[in-house]
DNA sequence: TTGTAAGCGTTATCAA
DNA sequence: TTGATAACGCTTACAA
């Protein structure tokens, strides 16, 4: 059985087939006829065809979403946010994963996927990266989580975001201080968001007479955290360590291995995160709240207003971070 | 400055729209023809329209990819290898992330992607559920890490990779037994495939005259490991244990609180991880190895084969789980 | 082996 | 406010 086009509802409701396109996509209609179309489609369960609709013109209703490699929940957060935003706006989200840097080269050589969207947007991916490919991202392109001076973006302020975490160790009486996070230049599309956080952290130390040895910055990684036996290290050696952990996963780790030592959070070292991960608030730990919903949010709502009334001016959308005070901290 | 259509190659390089077509599509064309229509395709830059390709009821050498949550690099490494082998076929992966059940009344509602995809494969998705849904998935679709009777699918005896867990820990000497795992019931749309690797490890284990008490299984999870205060008391009151992590993440919370504790994997305790993630090679972890590469690409050979060779009859690959001896078993 | 022409299901233009 | 009708770019009979 044939899936109903709109012929089928035009006959059924006795109109013509641009007025039923008419109803689909918000013409003028008189409003009884509009019922009358609106229960016919119901009626014959009929759903537009995409591919008629682009090939005649109209829009795809899709946006484009580069996803970096997904190791936090703060990926899938936003994700989910902007989503439900763009959900909510009757957008569709089309997910390109960014396996490496051969990906981008296939999109470059067909960029079918790019054109079947009404616009795209990258989540935390290096712009230079990004823009050496040459690949045309057509205007419709929204940041997330990195800045350029050509685009509309969506990021936090990472650079006060390491200032508060100083500020917060400071506060505590914290004398000698520790970042944990990991190594960017290993990631092909990574943006420099640890690098802000680290040097707003720094910045703020100096300025309060600290410093921030260049031997006390640890190395961690998502998936295998080899900052153990530093950690070890500093937890035993340390006359209570102000300990700034740029991701609440390098948090974590931290946590567990002073539990294992009977070193107690907030008392024998100070600790503060970055994310304000769900599990956070249960483990008591102070960090930096990124509100990633909202986020998430304001980048769906960025691109549809791109897709629907461009206009000529750009709207970068800067958002502050704030810190959540718990034990740790 | 449009883009150029199959009538502008058919124009210059002097045949009909059809010859391209057939060019294009790989039906007969005297060679001569042939190499003139590919000067002419590669001399403008020519790149087919997919809607049109869609609308004329040409496929869309697109693949669906049902994504849940992605916390390790168990997915990852899968979709990648998926996506290359899909890619050698000239296929193109959509991910379509499961957030929750509202995304899939979602597509329910509107299935115009799933329409606009020639197949489509879950990823560690419990198919009670997505059955339940009532979308239509049409005829193409092959399961990824789950089973039934009624699909394609391609999957690891995880049954026999709790037996290969137990045989290593009794080999070892280990007098009690524990295993770390999560709870899927918490998850709507988990596979019951950590259900199977406990029961293949507690039926070994009865096998040789050991049993896996009730109260050994400890809850873990990915984004917080809560299991923490259990491993202590373990590590420190049992003589010689054996545990076996049913993922190779929640070997390593123990590794580090073991660590921590100065206890020595493959002397004081035994542990076996299941995955063979990449850094537990460096780790000295002991686990299961998962071909994932192997089963990302299987995947994808036999979703290309159900869409351009459709036979009658179900093809289920079941991939075989291997012990990697390292040293901490 | 090739070309002509009839769809595919929309949107958009233009008259009515 | 409506309805014919001409695109949109392709695949696929069918004819040559």
């Amino acid at each position: 059985m044939k899936k109903p086009t709109i012929r089928d509802v035009a006959r059924l409701s006795g109109v013509g087939i641009a007025t039923v396109s008419r109803v689909l996509n918000g013409g003028s209609v008189k409003l009884s006829t509009k019922k009358r179309v609106i229960w016919a489609i119901k009626n014959l369960g009929y759903e537009p065809n995409t591919s008629a609709r682009t090939l005649a013109g109209g829009k795809t209703r899709r946006v484009l979403l580069f996803m970096p490699e997904v190791r936090t929940e703060f990926h899938w957060r936003v994700m989910k946010a902007f989503d439900d935003a763009l959900d909510s706006q009757n957008y569709e989200m089309v997910i390109y994963p960014m396996f490496s840097g051969k990906r981008l080269e296939r999109l470059y050589n067909d960029n079918s996927l790019l054109r079947d969207s009404d616009g795209a947007v990258t989540f935390t991916m290096n712009m230079d990266f990004l823009l050496k490919s040459r690949i045309d991202f057509g205007r419709n392109l929204v940041l997330f989580e990195s800045q350029s001076d050509d685009y509309d973006c969506v990021y936090l302020d990472n650079v006060l975001g390491g200032r508060l975490a100083a500020e917060i160790l400071i506060e505590n009486g914290a004398k000698e201080f520790f970042t944990v996070t990991f190594d960017e230049r290993n990631s092909l599309l990574a943006t420099e968001n640890f690098d802000k956080r680290q040097v707003g952290f720094s910045k703020a130390l100096e300025k309060s007479g600290y410093r921030l040895k260049k031997e006390n910055t640890v190395y961690s990684s998502f998936f295998f955290e080899t900052a153990h036996e530093r950690i070890v290290e500093i937890l035993s050696e340390c006359d209570r360590p102000g300990i700034f952990a740029l991701a609440d996963n390098f948090a974590l780790e931290i946590l567990q291995t002073a539990s294992a030592m009977k070193k107690v959070p907030g008392v024998d070292f100070f600790l503060i995160g970055y994310d304000n991960q769900s599990w956070t608030e249960r483990a008591g730990l102070t960090t930096i709240n990124q509100p990633m919903e909202d986020m998430g949010k304001k980048a769906a709502e960025l691109i549809v207003q791109k897709i629907e009334n461009p206009v000529s001016y750009l709207q970068p959308v800067k958002f502050l971070p704030e810190v959540v005070r718990r034990k740790t901290a």
